[in-house]
DNA sequence: GGAAAAATTGCAAGCGCTTTCAGCGGTTTG
DNA sequence: CAAACCGCTGAAAGCGCTTGCAATTTTTCC
């Protein structure tokens, strides 16, 4: 019944597995070669016989099968793609640059998890590299850069968080130390003098990269360094909370907080409410990343926006730049203080 | 610096790809077929000739192409998943659980995003069944039956918000109107009368039942409906802040809400803040799916937990099972209430 | 108009693995 | 003792597409 409604139609002709390039040449009455030919380019073929073929294939609802193409020339139009934590909001912003930048140059993503360990980063790649990707993907893992060099001998490879160089791998990253020193002297700005910071993993890029942008921040202005005044969070809401509860339990002195990404600033701010402290009103707080929802926090979330779909999308070019043997172009991706309601003027 | 940490052996040997079975058969003294029969269990090999294969097989860190074994068996060993918006917490959770248990199957999935759209779903659909998966997933879209149970001739499916049957097409779902309900009843045990409902978009499975369920609780205490407490979101936090917006400027009389999904509780939320509201002093607040940054939200939210990680190892198990003959056996996704902060016993 | 260069096109050999089929020596049966 | 069976194996024919090579047809050039 129905399927009336105009803009439903889905009888897009669904296209038939026994309609082979064979099949297509012989009612185009050409050889398979000159098929070939017509689909991929790889060669001039007359007017006349261009013709039949376009009609053949589509007349015949034909397409090629990516794996029989991916089997005899060795390129399967695949990006392998490797993040952490498939379900952070982080990364899934950055997936959502790839797959929208790579359908858009003809290539698909296949996504694997490293969780954080080297072991399983290593693994994903070997997987990867089984199905024959064409290039890889590694958003910010803690692998060696040896290793990494030594496995884009056989894929490209396009990394973040790293200083990485190679012949075959490209390096893409944030500008981490401007962000947080933007961030940082946001808060001096607001009059605050001491100033805690919510790190990151101790050993990770990013991370490392942020406290020195907070660093660079204070001694621009003068302030002194704590050392008491950093505590090592974990990127998550939990180590967030723990990182708050330290450094309220040893009673350190401060009005602000940078935290150095946002899920760290949600769990601090949980610590914060549970002392009964506000935010802004007894700390400023600050976070890094400008996750979706810190739009949507009490109060909303002053942090550093930094384009993570655009992260995704730069380094899907970048990847597919490499694989076709240009030279990728993509840059450093900026980073830009965005004010909301999480920080205020020092009262104290 | 460091690096020497042990358990850092990632020496891993090197799969070369000029390792063919051919190769792996020479070295063995035995013919091509009995490396294929070893390595697929296909036909029995006498003990020998197997330890022979074996040895060659490690000897020469021998891995078959998945390309290659895709093309001879029509198998490919791949799920395509079609999620609406890859980057949103909801689907992350569910992919993690899909990676999870699929890689356990040993199966890999094959990521593409419908973008809410029948349009982008189908071409989705099509892509995958091009890429010859052996199975696909669709997370809550909002195609046809019609069309679903099309494409399942060709590969099997296993769909979440749908009621859909067939022979290639398994349904599973969250049990929605038990989790409403639950949430509901939660708020009237707290005394509440007037509880307004933020749902999600109209024509979205899931929300409809969760208004169900929501009606259902009401019924239940015999407590009135009214049209004008229910007012549709979109499961966003903008289309929750709409929403809350909408209520409070009718004027409509309410204590307690009943938000669709936590991200429009999250939209809510701020709404109720700007007007100087307290959640859950003047409001109490209740949300549904448990996302993981709900237990950080100020104040941390009471919700309805579904495990989206269990949907989605769900639905990778009974795809599996589907792609290999058996009937799955995956059932409803148990919901249940999760008391936090968000709700308290209503003052008026 | 004829030779040489250029443009087309088909043949056939892969890409790396699976699988049918027939053949092998050796057992069982009747 | 012939017939029927068994368990193993390898040869060879694919899976669906690409591509080097050579043959054929066109064009171009004097």
């Amino acid at each position: 019944m129905m399927r009336s409604a105009p803009g439903t139609d889905t009888g897009a002709a669904l296209h038939d597995r026994s309609i082979t390039a064979d099949v297509v040449a012989r009612e185009a009455g050409v050889s398979p070669s000159t098929v070939s030919r017509v689909l991929n380019g790889t060669a001039s073929v007359s007017e006349a016989k261009r013709r039949a073929v376009e009609a053949a294939i589509s007349k015949l609802c034909f397409e090629p099968s990516p794996l029989a193409q991916g089997l005899a020339k060795g390129k399967t139009k695949t990006i392998g793609v490797i993040t952490q934590a498939i379900s952070s909001p982080f990364y899934g912003e950055a997936l959502r640059g790839i797959e929208d930048r790579l359908g858009l140059l003809g290539y698909m993503p296949l996504f694997a998890s490293g969780h954080w360990t080297n072991e399983d980063n290593i693994q994903c790649i070997s997987l990867l590299q089984k199905r024959r990707v064409d290039g890889l993907i590694i958003l910010t893992s803690g692998l060696p850069d040896d290793i990494v060099i030594r496995h884009s001998h056989k894929t490209p490879i396009v990394i973040t968080g790293h200083e990485t160089a190679g012949q075959h791998v490209y390096s893409l990253n944030l500008d981490n130390v401007e962000g947080a020193r933007l961030a940082t002297s946001h808060l001096i700005s607001l009059g605050h003098k001491r100033i805690a910071c919510l790190a990151g993993p101790p050993d990770h890029f990013d991370a490392r990269a942020r406290i020195q942008g907070y660093q660079a921040a204070l001694d621009q202005a003068r302030l002194p360094q704590d050392p008491r005044m950093i505590v090592s969070g974990d990127f998550s809401a939990v180590g967030g909370m723990l990182a708050m509860n330290q450094l309220l339990d040893e009673r350190v002195d401060f009005t602000a907080a940078f935290a150095c990404n946002d899920q760290t600033a949600y769990g601090a701010s949980l610590s914060l409410y549970r002392r009964g402290l506000r935010v802004p009103d007894d700390v400023s707080l600050v976070g890094f990343d400008d996750l979706y929802d810190s739009r949507f926090t009490l109060p909303p979330l002053t942090t550093v926006n930094i384009s993570i779909f655009e992260v995704g999308r730069s380094t899907a070019t970048a990847i597919v730049d490499l694989v076709e043997g240009r030279v990728p172009t993509a840059k450093t991706i900026a980073a830009e203080l965005v004010v909301r309601e999480s920080t205020a003027r020092n009262r104290r």
